[in-house]
RNA sequence: CGGGAUGUAGCGAAGCUUGGUUAUCGCGUCUGCUUUGGGAGCAGAAGACCAUCGGUUCGAAUCCGAUCAUCCCGACCA
């Protein structure tokens, strides 16, 4: 029977309260601390190890499209910065501005990036003069200052960090191609990586990037019934290379202006994960990104073979490529089991001197607790397929929760009710941001997340204004 | 940026109303012995400029002011 908990170990429920459960799970799960600068975090090497193999799932991806990565100045003069002025009017609130250097007052204060279009604009300014310069696929790993007023580990932070790509091409076909194609590089990651479903679609022009034509999202749901943008792609037409001079002599030797895209996602991935999959003993790991795929807990370590077994088990599975970690602390085994699922380890192996006897361990599924009794010797060959189905019953989870939560609604009382509940709820309107702003006020910050479908039929109107709806829209209360 | 709450050892708290020797307790840590299949037991030990700065006072963790940080609820955004 389990005990009693030790007060000081145990985590808020979920169901209480589940921002605090979140920052709990942050916390004891060792991901990060608060550092002394507001809205700054320490990133501790168990929560950086996930960073590095997300990091590493979509860097693979990006170069098999294409993509060269590059690194940008962290600094924008403000006179560079203050070029595109539909840009700087999303972002000029929120940036954290540098006006002294050695001491001395500068004459154009230096901006620290909040991201970095201008940068890239004013690079590309330079490479590019002829169309054999295109297409040009560049992503900066870094990180990004927004000057934000409420913060959150993982979900906004004063400082995140990121990826961002930024692209050149000849056409609009082949810019707004790269979006997409890009969208689905992170649906990929979502589905095959991270085991999480999201919604994806086009953004309404309210909620589109500054200086955008076009912007899409993928758009997950959180176990509390919120939404998390978790990663964008944008179409920027021909705005900023207008506004920044670049161009090219083209095909039929005419100066031409290039179409732009840029792309991102953040460490806002490590906090979709916890709350998509986390639960009241912890965080709960995928084992794609897990830095710890296995930990092997050894049972009354100090009997005969125990622990040598252990050791020689954990080797040979280090050997095949997986992530391992035997522990051989001095812990009971019970401390060992609460701490490893806390810290959200995908499979536990158990050996003790019963299990030695018998040639067999113990695997326990961190999901589920699904317990397997398998034989050690044929571990190595079944572990494949244990953390295949892992990572699919973690996916069918979390894609269960998110269908469920989809409603179809046609009117501003149903869809109050529907995000009330949490989850998203379907609805037609006109895409006016006026529209928009009018449901927010509704609904108490409902939100449009993505554009489900770009028609509707015919004589819908919408809800709102009562002229002519041009869109379904995906609404949800959104982190 | 508005409203609310909080800040005392690595963590969680008591003490503050009504100022007064050496700041209290639990967990964790360290040492030793016994333990070990769901957060072990006993014994001993170490660990705190009471968030910061300033003020009131013979004397401040305690009263006053400012600042900083964290959390929650709004407004703003990845």
């Amino acid at each position: 029977m389990a005990k009693i908990q030790n007060k000081n170990d145990a985590i808020t429920s979920r169901d209480v309260d589940f921002a605090k459960w979140y920052t709990d799970v942050c916390r004891k799960a060792e991901l990060m601390d608060y550092s002394s600068v507001k809205g700054f975090i320490d990133y501790l090497p168990y929560g950086y190890a996930i960073w590095e193999q997300i990091q590493a799932q979509l860097d693979r991806r990006f170069k098999e499209n294409g993509a060269e990565n590059v690194y940008l100045p962290m600094i924008i003069p403000s006179s560079l910065f203050n070029k595109e002025k539909e840009h700087i009017d999303g972002f000029a609130p929120e940036t954290l501005v540098a006006t002294l250097g050695g001491g001395e007052t500068l004459a154009d204060p230096l901006i620290i990036r909040p991201t970095s279009e201008v940068l890239f604009c004013d690079l590309y300014k330079k490479l590019i003069s002829s169309y054999r310069d295109l297409p040009k696929v560049y992503n900066q790993w870094c990180s990004v200052v927004r000057w934000e007023k409420t913060t959150r580990p993982f979900l906004r932070g004063s400082e995140f960090l990121w990826q961002e790509g930024h692209c050149l091409f000849e056409t609009e076909e082949e810019a707004r191609n790269n979006a997409m194609t890009m969208l689905g590089v992170y649906d990929e990651v979502g589905r095959d990586v991270l085991a999480i479903p999201f919604v994806k679609g086009r953004k309404t022009e309210h909620e589109k990037f500054a200086g955008a034509v076009a912007t899409y999202t993928i758009e997950a749901l959180m176990h509390d019934g919120k939404a998390l943008q978790a990663g964008t792609t944008h179409y920027f037409g021909q705005g900023f290379a207008e506004k920044f001079g670049i161009r090219y002599l083209g095909r039929s030797n005419k100066l031409e202006v290039p179409h732009q895209t840029s792309w991102g996602v953040s460490t806002r991935l490590i906090g979709a994960v916890i709350m998509v999959h986390g639960d009241d003993n912890g965080l709960v790991l995928p084992p794609a990104v897990a830095p710890i795929q296995i930990v092997i807990v050894p049972v009354r370590q100090e009997a005969e073979g125990v622990l040598d077994k252990c050791q020689e088990m954990g080797a040979a599975l280090k050997k095949l490529g997986y992530r391992v970690k035997v522990d051989d602390s001095d812990h009971t085994p019970g401390w060992k089991f609460a701490q490893w699922e806390m810290k959200g380890v995908p499979l536990r192996i158990e050996v003790g001197p019963r299990d030695l006897a018998e040639g067999k361990a113990v695997l326990t599924k961190r999901v589920n607790g699904e317990k397997l009794f398998v034989k050690i010797d044929e571990l190595p060959a079944l572990i494949p397929d244990i953390l295949k189905r892992i990572h699919e019953d973690m996916y069918a989870k979390a894609k269960d929760q998110l269908d469920h939560s989809v409603v179809d609604v046609d009117n501003l009382e149903d869809l109050n009710e529907a995000l009330n509940k949490g989850g998203y709820a379907r609805m037609a309107f006109c895409g006016e941001e006026e529209c928009e702003l009018k449901i927010k006020e509704y609904t108490k910050g409902g939100t449009a997340r993505a554009i489900y479908k770009e028609e509707v039929p015919e004589g819908t109107l919408c809800p709102v204004c009562g002229k002519k709806a041009t869109m379904v829209v995906y609404f949800a209360k959104a982190y």
